[in-house]
DNA sequence: TCCTAATTGCGATTTTATCTCAAATGCATA
DNA sequence: TATGCATTTGAGATAAAATCGCAATTAGGA
C-alpha cells in the first residue's frame, strides 16, 4: 500500500522530515502536513486537528500540535502570525520592522530606512484599506544560532530556551 | 517634539481614544497605555496586567484585556504578530505576503512581484540568520469597512496616520 | 452639579496549548 | 525479512490565555 504513496504528489518539504535518525517520518505527520497543504488559508492547529481526525480517526490533538511544532523547527511549515502562546502588543511609533526567531519567538525591533517607503499590496488588495505596513524577518536568533549544538543542516532544531 | 512620541507625560495618541461620545478616557485605560509605552519590548496582555497592577492595586485582568482591545481599534495600540487568540499555520510557498485586518483579524494572502526582492535587514541585525521575509499591510478589510460604517458603539472607528 | 451611558471588577467559563507515561511505531541494521 | 531500540503516539489532566455576564461605579457632556 505504500508503494502508491506517492500518487498524492509527495508534498513538498515533506523529505526533509527525516534528515538524519531523529525524525521519524510517520503516518501522523504526513497527514498534518497534507491536511495543511490541502487548505489555501491560515488553519489554526485545531482546525487542521478536525481536518486530520477526519482521516485518522482517533488523533490525539497533541500528537497535532507536536506535529507542527516538529515541522516548524524543520523549517517544513510556518507560523503565520504569531508570537508564543500570547498576544503582544506595541504602541504604533515610527515605521519599524520585526527580526523573528523561528525557533524561539522572540520579537526585536528593527529601524531599516530603506525599507520605510515601500510600494503599497497594488490591485490585488482593492476593498482593503491599508493603515500600515511593516516587513517581518524570519529567521535565526544570534542566541538560538549559539544554542543549537551545530545542526547537520538548518534543520533540526532543540528546544532548550522554549519556556516563557 | 510632539511629532515624535517618547514623552512619559503625553502618551500619544491618547486624546484619540475619545473622539466623541463613546469613548471615555479611564484612569485604567491612560496606565495601561503607559504602561505600554513604558517598555521597549512586545509585551502580552498579561505582563501588561501585572506591571499597571502595581500602580493600581485591585485592576482587573479582564479591564486590561478590554482596554487593550479599545485602543487596537481606535488605533492607539497595535497587535504585534497576532491572528487571533489561536496560532496559525502555512506551508512555505512562493514569496507572498498577508493583509491583516486590525478588526476582525483576518489574514489573506497578497502576491505582490513589486515586493519580492526587498533588501535585507542589514548590519543592524548582525547575528540573526534571515530565512526569509514578508510584508505585513495593516488595514480595514471591505467587510469590515462595510460593517463599520455607522457603528453603534465605537463611532468614527479610528483616525487615519498613514504616513506615519 | 446632575444625568446617562459606558466602564469596571469579580468570578465563572471557554478556548488554546502543554504535560505525563505506558503502549505502539518507525527505521537502521543484519 | 526479521530484530532492536529510540522515538512517537494517545488519553486525559492540567496550565495558560482570553472572554463573558452582571451589579456597582465612573467619565464626561449639558
Amino acid at each position: 500500500m505504500k508503494s502508491h504513496a506517492g500518487r498524492r504528489a509527495a508534498v513538498a518539504g515533506l523529505e526533509g522530515l527525516c534528515p538524519r535518525r531523529g525524525l521519524p517520518l510517520t503516518v501522523q505527520r504526513r497527514a498534518v502536513l497534507e491536511a495543511l497543504a490541502a487548505r489555501r488559508d491560515h488553519p489554526t492547529a485545531d482546525q487542521l486537528y478536525e481536518d486530520v481526525a477526519r482521516r485518522l480517526p482517533g488523533i490525539s490533538r497533541a500528537t497535532v500540535y507536536r506535529a507542527l511544532e516538529v515541522m516548524v523547527r524543520a523549517g517544513v511549515v510556518r507560523k503565520v502570525w504569531y508570537a508564543g502562546a500570547a498576544t503582544r502588543f506595541e504602541v504604533p511609533e515610527r515605521r519599524h520592522h520585526h527580526l523573528v526567531c523561528v525557533l524561539c519567538d522572540a520579537v526585536v525591533d528593527l529601524h531599516q530606512p530603506a525599507l520605510d517607503r515601500l510600494p503599497g499590496p497594488g490591485r490585488a488588495a482593492r476593498g482593503f484599506r491599508v493603515l500600515d505596513y511593516s516587513v517581518q524577518f524570519m529567521g535565526v536568533c544570534a542566541q538560538c544560532a549559539r544554542s543549537t549544538k551545530t545542526p547537520p543542516r538548518q534543520s533540526s532544531g532543540r528546544q532548550s530556551h522554549e519556556g516563557k
